[in-house]
Order: structure tokens, then C-alpha cells, then sequence
DNA sequence: ATGAAAGCGCTAACAA
DNA sequence: TTGTTAGCGCTTTCAT
């Protein structure tokens, strides 16, 4: 015979009060009389009573729980966005339920099981629009963008300033004398890539640097991209002085490339990414680069949510954080190391 | 008024039968009439009903969902653990619910709120060996550990065959010749430090190399504490000709100690580290290390956790999985880049 | 301040 | 093959 968990009603029989007074205490409900809570705790605590999730997710019509779903878990700025989403809703005793889906029938599938099933109680989408995950987005139901604005629907969102950032990791190269930039972009489809070429194009304009297009390549965030990215330049006997790459992985690509040519970083090459890994700092050079406080925006994402969810805050918020420029030697010799 | 969803007695109305036998059908039970069976079917579409999870666990008893417990959600080696463990899952059609706890105790309340209200049905644990979570493991309950075996209790396990993986990396160095070879290990009360310290020593020990404390530092895993190790060798005026780092971050760390100190790699200093991250093979020079396959382990550990679940198989199981040696330039000119 | 009754949406056991 | 009756363990009325 298993020893099955008390219930609600075994520990109302201990304490020789109705189930419902066990509920009120457990509920922290103040319409109890101070003898019967302690008649009550200590019966809970003698039997080891924990009242069951399901059950009251079952009565309360909510499970107390979210869900992250990210192209993946593993890339360090999606990883730090769900961490710090994850942080923020245990804070407010929320579970997060993290989930990879590598593309837009998958995101579908998933959707379907959590939100039709109704598993959850709000969705957290990164990257919304990579893919064409965004139009299984479901409608009436809790949702917040991270990475990208809504284009159509009113879902609410929070991504890093990307236009901005991306003028001002051009405008640091510009700066420092560069009139040849390269960019290497993230791809074109996701509102990112797009944003951080329009910021790169405003800062070129604003200091009358002719665009391009020769000059953009399009990468797909990975190392192994950046790099190709520089060796097609060097092939085409059209290399730039300069490189803003869209991510740090792909900045380090070029890194890798400019040392397999012999060009020289940063005499010979200037090197520019976005994000500050942890790792950015120990490449050879140290990687100048845009920072961006990527657990904060999982954190405020969570908040957006549980803001939605709890109908403290249903306006359309569009929240847009910014980065801060970190000169490392790749771009500058007096830059600093960390 | 809000349209609220449609139950399963809705379906059962409007197909005309019984609420039980749209549970039949959704269940994919064999005992259901085809004509019923189409019936009920078109009822379901037509009104567009999915099950209610929570309805589901709360009648069944458990939740299909698990949970994996990690010191972070960011380290590329846990994140990549967790993603493998997260699509094994998805494929059993389990949820996985990710959590960090940073310590004993946020593991303790951690667990306690998953385990003792009943959320999950299972749970991975990573590193529990690491501060002194593993006491909070709950008895009586489905876990499996990922990197370290359990010491005292029947608790399944797998992990890297870490013994053996530091006693490759260590051959490797010694095979190009190295006798004076320092260990920067990760924090010696996680097993999986002690055991790379162990293949290290046999190592040594089988090449009549003498074992001495002098050449250890202790680190944390991180790029830094890997930095922080070479330069105090360097301080001491105890400079090794050789290093394995316990893992790759500490391993690009010693990389850019020796950069900093003008040790020219590998002539002067030859470095291997452990895991084969993405960027290993960027850096200058690139870095020799003993790949292990993450996603794996995590695939691993989901299954065995859901044979458990499942009654299939509960033999206590300790499973190891072997890493490969990838020589790059960080140890030997010869060495593939990738 | 407390209890009784009903119900959340499903599954399981039994009956027909 | 199908329907009926009971729960699963809670919360939420509504009485008392």
C-alpha cells in the first residue's frame, strides 16, 4: 500500500475543522480565529501537508506558470534574455517552462500544446519574427515579444534599442577615422538585422559616407559566418578598414579571418560587435563592442507579462533598452582590456 | 461575457453522446464505434476544443512535465545540457521546466515547491555536488543526476567519464613530449573536478611523471580564474610548459595569460582544455580540447528519468560518456583549426 | 468565524 | 460499444 499524500480534507480531519477552514488558512485568509490557524498549522506540519499545484490550478482556472520559447537555449544572449526572465518570474512565484523551436511549424506545435491545452498562462516569444513563427501567434492570449516589435497585432515587446546601437558602434568606428565600414548583418528577415542596418545607414549619412551595398553581407549570428564574411572582402580585393559586425560571435569570425590574412586588428582592421559576451573580452584582441543587459530584458519582459495576465497593466508598451559602447584594443591600442 | 472554452461535455452535447466517449476518442481508445468515433470527431473540430491539461494531470495524477535543475541557464555546457534534456522531453511529449538556483538554499525551496506541490513528475539535477544542494534531494521521488553519480543513494546518473577524459588530455600532452604540466582545475568539491584530477594523476603517474601540488590551482570555471592561474605561475617563477584546464573558458583564459606574458603558443606553452565550445576553434591559436557531446548527456538523463517515471526500467544506471580528443594549434603547429 | 455544497474538466470503474 | 457514477484536491459561493 503506497502512502499516499495527505490531502486537504486529512489534515481538516487531524485538526478537527472543515476542509475549508484548512483552505483559509493555507490562503492566508484573515477570517480565521488565531486558536484554529494554530490548530491547523500544526496539523499541517505534523503531516507533511503540501497542498497540490494541479489542484488548484484546476480550481483557480490558472497554472501559475509561463512559458519562454526561443529559436534555442543555448546561444549566450537568448540564454541570459530566458535566465533572467526565469529569475523574475520565481520572484513572483511564477514557473517558466523554457522551450527551443528550430522553426515555424515546431513553434507552432508548441504553441498549440501550451497555450491550446492551456498549460500556461502567458508566452514569452523571442525572436518572434526569425522564421514565420509570428503568425502562429495566438490570438486573446497573454503574449510579449523580446527581440522585436509587433508589426501588426498589439502585442507588447521589449528589445534592445537597435538602431541606436547600431549608430553608435558605427558612429565609435567613424570616430576613430574610418570612412570604409563593412557590415556584417544578422539575417535580413529578422527585424534586428534590419534595424541595426538602418542605425549603420544613418550614421554613415549623418557623417556623409556614401552607403554601399557592397560593402553589407549577410551573416546568421554565428562565428563561422563572420569569418566567411571577411575572407569574401579579402577575395573580392575590397577590403574595408573597418567591420561592424551585428553580433559579437560574428565579430569574432572576423577576428579569426583578419588573423588567417595577416591583416593587422586594429591598425589594419577595425573591429566592432554587439553584445559583450563573456568571452569578448579574451579574444586576441579583446573585442570592442556593444553591451547590452540582456537578463534585464527578460526580467522587464516577465514583469510586461505578469502585468498582462494579472490585468494590473494591459496598454501596448513598446519598451526599448539601450547599450553602452565598450572600446576593447580591436578597434582602438589604448582601448581597455575589459 | 466571455467565451469560454469548450469542455469536453460540450463536445459530447453536440456529437450527442456521452461526455465519456469523447473521452475515449481523445484518448485514441480502441473501444469506440467508427461512425461515433467520426462523429465525435467533426464535433471536436467544429468547436474547436483542445483537453485541458491541468484537468488531465489532476485526473491522472501527474503532470507530464519535468524539471532540470541547474547552477545557471548561461554556461554554454548546462545550456547545451538542458536543450538535449528539453527535446527529449518534447519528444515524449513531456514539458521541461528549467530552473536556476544559485545555491543550497534556493535549491532547497526550489525543489520544494516542484517536488512537494507536486508540479512535476521528475527531476534532472545538474551538478549537485556543487555547494550542498545534493542534500536537499527528495526521497521517494524520480531523479536523475547529470555530472557527478550519486554518493549514497540509488540515484541514476550520467555523466561525462571525466577520469578518463583527464587522463587523454594529460596523454596527449605528454605524448608531444611535456613533463612539466600544470592543472587548473574547476572547484575541487564538484566530483567532476576530482575526477579530471584523477585521470591527470594517473597520467603522470604511468609516464613515472612525479605528481606535484605546486603545479594545481584551483579555478572556478571561468575565463578568469583560468587567466588568474597562468599568471600566478608566472609570479612564481614556476612556469609550466604545458596546461590542461579542466574546461575550455579557464583553458581561453590561460590563452590570454600567455598573450599577456608573451608565452608563445604552443612552442613555449601548449594548452588543452575540455568541452569543445563553438568558439574554441576562433580562438588564437585555436584551442585544443577533449569534445564532449552535451546535448547528449541531456538527452541521456531525460530518458532515463522518464523509464523511471514510467516503471520501464528502474535499475539503478550510471552512465559515462566518452569525450574525443581535438587537436588544434593550441598544442601543436600541425593542429586541424576545426 | 466556520461549514456545507457545488464545481473546475477530466479519467477510471462499473454497469448496461 | 456506450453511458453512469465517482472521484482527483482544491476554491468559491452561499448559509449559518
Amino acid at each position: 500500500m503506497a502512502i499516499s499524500r495527505p490531502t486537504i480534507r486529512d489534515v481538516a480531519r487531524q485538526a478537527g475543522v472543515s476542509h475549508q477552514t484548512v483552505s483559509r488558512v493555507i490562503n492566508g485568509k484573515n477570517d480565521v480565529s488565531p486558536e484554529t490557524r494554530t490548530l491547523v498549522e500544526t496539523a499541517i506540519s505534523q503531516m507533511g501537508y503540501h497542498p497540490s499545484a494541479i489542484a488548484r490550478s484546476m480550481a483557480r482556472g490558472q497554472t501559475h506558470t509561463l512559458a519562454c520559447i526561443s529559436p534555442n537555449l543555448t546561444d549566450y544572449t537568448l540564454a541570459s534574455v530566458i535566465e533572467g526572465a526565469e529569475t523574475e518570474a520565481r520572484q513572483h512565484d511564477y514557473f517558466m517552462l523554457s522551450s527551443s523551436s528550430v522553426d515555424s511549424e515546431s513553434f507552432r506545435r508548441l504553441v498549440d500544446e501550451l497555450v491550446g491545452h492551456r498549460r500556461v498562462d502567458g508566452l514569452i516569444v523571442i525572436n518572434p519574427y526569425s522564421d514565420k513563427r509570428f503568425e502562429h501567434i495566438p490570438e486573446d492570449f497573454p503574449v510579449v515579444f523580446v527581440g522585436a516589435q509587433s508589426h501588426q497585432k498589439d502585442i507588447s515587446s521589449v528589445c534592445l534599442d537597435d538602431e541606436k546601437v547600431a549608430y553608435d558602434a558605427t558612429s565609435h568606428l567613424i570616430s576613430l577615422g574610418h570612412t570604409n565600414i563593412a557590415l556584417v548583418t544578422g539575417p535580413h528577415e529578422e527585424d534586428c538585422s534590419q534595424d541595426r542596418t538602418a542605425g549603420y545607414r544613418r550614421a554613415l549619412k549623418e557623417a556623409n559616407i556614401p552607403f554601399n551595398n557592397a560593402k553589407v553581407i549577410e551573416g546568421d549570428w554565428s562565428a563561422s559566418s563572420g569569418q566567411n564574411a571577411l575572407l569574401s572582402f579579402v577575395k573580392n580585393g575590397n577590403v574595408p578598414t573597418a567591420v561592424f559586425a551585428q553580433n559579437d560571435r560574428m565579430a569574432m569570425g572576423v577576428l579569426r579571418a583578419a588573423r588567417d590574412v595577416n591583416l593587422k586588428v586594429p591598425s589594419q582592421l577595425a573591429v566592432i560587435g554587439v553584445d559583450d559576451m563573456p568571452l569578448s573580452s579574451y579574444f586576441d584582441p579583446p573585442l570592442t563592442t556593444m553591451r547590452q543587459d540582456m537578463p534585464l530584458i527578460g526580467q522587464e519582459a516577465t514583469r510586461m507579462l505578469l502585468d498582462i495576465i494579472q490585468k494590473k497593466n494591459t496598454d501596448l508598451r513598446e519598451v526599448k533598452l539601450p547599450a553602452q559602447l565598450v572600446v576593447r584594443q580591436s578597434t582602438s591600442e589604448q582601448g581597455g582590456d575589459l
